[in-house]
Order: structure tokens, then C-alpha cells, then sequence
DNA sequence: TCGAATATATAAC
DNA sequence: GTTATATATTCGA
């Protein structure tokens, strides 16, 4: 295998559910840590999300560690209180990436920060921030949805993998059971995250 | 509202 | 390797 010293042979995991509609599904590998995640109101969209983030062919089943992810996945997408035992795989994820996922993971629980501010805080520039954002591998397990423009509306969601209206409700639907208070199609500025200390 | 500026990723050359 | 194009943005006019 050329230069592939850090490709491991490794048995991939892809596990789906449904629940209350959509499809929740994950994508785990080595050391039984999460690849991707995704959801969709689809199955079939759902998986062809996954297989695309895999490097090579998931087997279908269902493990320990999937169901623990899975029913965690369904915990976050309702709002309630999980008890983070996923473990992320971040070795096939670019050191900018992991920046914006890390910074991501500080926003807390009924907070919101703008692509700005992430931008400030890292060194980098919104665009940028944007795009690593949308690549966020582990939607709902690093919430990408709490992260909106500075104009404090909802922004852009996708969902499976795809920008969509849908997406945007969804995003809305995520914050608010999170308990970010939105009127119209403003969040409330109360909701603006402020980093305290460094 | 509209256009430029901005940092990154990706595809084309 | 280098350049062109596209972004889940932002800010100023």
C-alpha cells in the first residue's frame, strides 16, 4: 500500500436507527471510536452520507459501541442530557478542522457563537471558519448547529449532507430545545456565547 | 442591498 | 506545484 502507513486495515461499523421520523446512523472504526456521524428524514441518503465519509467498505451491523453511540446521537438530537462516553477518531481530520471542532465543543448547551467570533478566537477568518463548519464529520456530537451568523439568524444547516430549508428548521428546532430563545427568525442576543477566561 | 475582503479546500492546469 | 473557483461569512458604503 503507497504511503499508506497511517491507513490501518480496519473493520468499519455503520449502524442506523430510526426515531420519531428520521434516521440516525454512525460510522465507527479503530479502537471503536466514532467516524461520522449523520442523520436524514431518509434511510437510503443516509447511508450513501456515511459510505462517502468512509475509507473503505462498511460492514451493516450493530455493536456495542454503535448502539452507545446511536442512542447518545438520539439524546443530543432531543436536547437532553447524555452521558459523553463517544470517543472521536480524529486522525484522518486536518489540523485546521480539528481547531474549528475543538472550538466548537466549548460553545455550551444554549449558547450560540458566530462564525466571527470562532474565526477571532482561532486566528482565522470566517469563510474559513464556515467551510470548516460544514465539515464538521460529527454533527449533534460537535455542535456545529450552535454556530450561526453575526446577524444572530439561523444560518445554514445541512442535513445528510445537503443544504436545505429542512436543514435550517432543524437547526432552529436543535437550538431551541437546547434552550436558546428565538423570536421570528432571531436568536435572542441573551444567547450570544462570552468565552470566559482565555 | 451590494461588493470587496478574507482564509481554507478542491479541482484544474 | 501552482492557479482558479467555490464557500454553512463579514463589514463597510
Amino acid at each position: 500500500m503507497k504511503g499508506g502507513a497511517k491507513q490501518h486495515m480496519e473493520k468499519l461499523t455503520l449502524s442506523t436507527k430510526e426515531h420519531d421520523g428520521t434516521w440516525f446512523g454512525v460510522l465507527i472504526g479503530n479502537r471503536d471510536k466514532l467516524l461520522a456521524s449523520s442523520f436524514s428524514k431518509s434511510q437510503k441518503n443516509l447511508v450513501r452520507h456515511l459510505r462517502a465519509d468512509a475509507p473503505r467498505k462498511p460492514i451493516e451491523k450493530f455493536t456495542n459501541e454503535s448502539n452507545v453511540a446511536l442512542n447518545e446521537m438520539i439524546d443530543l438530537y432531543e436536547g437532553r442530557r447524555t452521558t459523553n462516553q463517544v470517543r472521536l477518531e480524529w486522525q484522518n481530520v486536518s489540523e485546521f478542522e480539528k481547531t474549528v471542532c475543538r472550538t466548537m465543543k466549548e460553545i455550551p448547551k444554549g449558547k450560540v457563537a458566530s462564525y466571527g467570533m470562532l474565526a477571532k478566537r482561532i486566528h482565522s477568518g470566517p469563510r474559513a471558519v464556515g467551510t470548516g463548519v460544514a465539515r464538521n464529520p460529527w454533527p449533534l456530537f460537535v455542535p456545529c448547529h450552535r454556530v450561526v451568523p453575526a446577524s444572530l439568524e439561523i444560518g445554514n444547516y445541512s442535513v445528510g449532507g445537503a443544504l436545505s430549508d429542512y436543514g435550517c428548521e432543524v437547526k432552529r428546532d436543535l437550538l431551541e430545545r437546547e434552550g436558546v430563545s428565538i423570536e421570528g427568525d432571531k436568536i435572542a442576543s441573551k444567547a450570544l456565547w462570552v468565552p470566559t477566561g482565555a
